[in-house]
DNA sequence: GAGTTTTATTGAAAGTCATTCGGTTACGTT
DNA sequence: AACGTAACCGAATGACTTTCAATAAAACTC
């Protein structure tokens, strides 16, 4: 009735749960969480300071995920597709935290490890000092975008009138539905950025695909 | 205090007014816009069905904007370039809507003339049929995020801790900071993701800046 | 122009949330 | 064994969205 012989909750559990919840509700509220780990709502701000600091922990344990599941010491553009890929499937397996993510006015040390690696990796393949972060934030704001596609991929597949725009019923005919949509949009963009950041090295610096390199085409 | 001898609400001003609280309060409440209209919160339900449906009306104001301002009858890449710029420089002009917007589940027939006339316009310029939609996705994609970062700026230029991420350091110094940072960001990952795209061309249909049109440059 | 219907508002109330606080009991330490 | 502290509960607060009955003006009808 007060307080259990054996602890009910930590951090881990809290945020663990919370991460199962948005997959399948969508959202996160207080009195749900509290619900599915069995605990009144106050319970929880012994362990957390409130719910935005739960949001801050999903977030942080995305980032550990997208961290352990990238890999830098490759050829710059190798690297950059696997961390774009890394970064939008982590996203992709807990669909619901990206708007969760993309309202809180996120701050702290967030990915900056993260960011390191990719400017020492950038730097090292020849890239102006001054084009770096742009390339880096270009890219991750073309995922962070793929990533919301990912979500609200039901608006084209039906709801198109086709008397109104035949192109576009057209056109998505043409193309798969679903997630397959989405896969095939991320990877049409993610190509075409990184041919196009190909063409910022200087002469003679490039490699890759646009030299017939198997390696850098689509995994 | 009963019904007032000039109607006091339409649609048109909970809309306007509700754009001018999210620029500057940053979010939307129904208390809150019944307040600046001088009204009380239920007053609001005999014109909208809640608060989602004036999300729904905001975002049609913005397609309304953006549509307005987009210019389709040129070559692909600088129909494409135009349109880009004047949709994330439409987010701009509201920052605090993009968290509603990537909130709420989008629906309805939402930008579907846009992308009926950027259909018509990547077919005419020759770009495959199965390749079209990726196009517009990826690039809306890359816009979306753009502007979210574009409402998330203040992370990285402080809480940067040199001791722990020099090379991080270094690279953000070589850059403006604020919505400078944000602005190039946008247009070096718009240069490369219309470079990538033209090399999806058939030989010979490419055209644009990499046979060196000027028109073709940052505006 | 009188009577009826429709329309635009108000105020109260219900139902959620997130969060705080005081109370209760078990744990750990000394 | 006693004390302080940790982990829980329940009640309460205040903000929010939404619904609904009541009211009074407007608009329509004849």
């Amino acid at each position: 009735m007060a307080r259990p012989r054996t602890p009910l909750l930590d951090r881990q559990r809290i945020v663990q749960t919370a991460l199962r919840l948005v997959d399948e509700a969508g959202d996160l509220t207080i009195p749900a969480l509290a619900g599915a780990l069995k605990v009144s709502p106050s319970a929880l701000y012994h362990h957390v300071t409130g719910r935005a600091e739960i949001v801050a922990l999903m977030r942080a344990e995305l980032v550990r995920v997208i961290g352990e599941r990238s890999l830098w010491d490759r050829p710059w553009d190798e690297a950059l597709r696997g961390w774009a890929r890394a970064y939008r499937e982590a996203f992709a397996e807990h669909p619901g935290i990206i708007r969760l993510l993309a309202t809180a006015p996120l701050a702290e040390p967030f990915m900056h490890e993260l960011y390191e690696r990719a400017v020492v990796t950038l730097e090292a393949a020849g890239f102006a000092r001054e084009d770096v972060m742009g390339v880096i934030t270009a890219l991750e704001s073309f995922i962070l975008g793929s990533a919301l596609d990912l979500v609200a991929p039901a608006v084209m597949v039906d709801a198109v009138d086709r008397a109104a725009t035949p192109r576009l019923a057209d056109a998505l005919a043409a193309v798969p539905a679903g997630r397959d949509r989405a896969d095939q949009a991320f990877e049409v963009g993610l190509a075409a950025l990184i041919a196009g950041y190909r063409t910022l090295l200087p002469a003679g610096r490039a490699r890759g695909a646009a030299e017939g390199d198997p390696i850098s085409d689509q995994a």
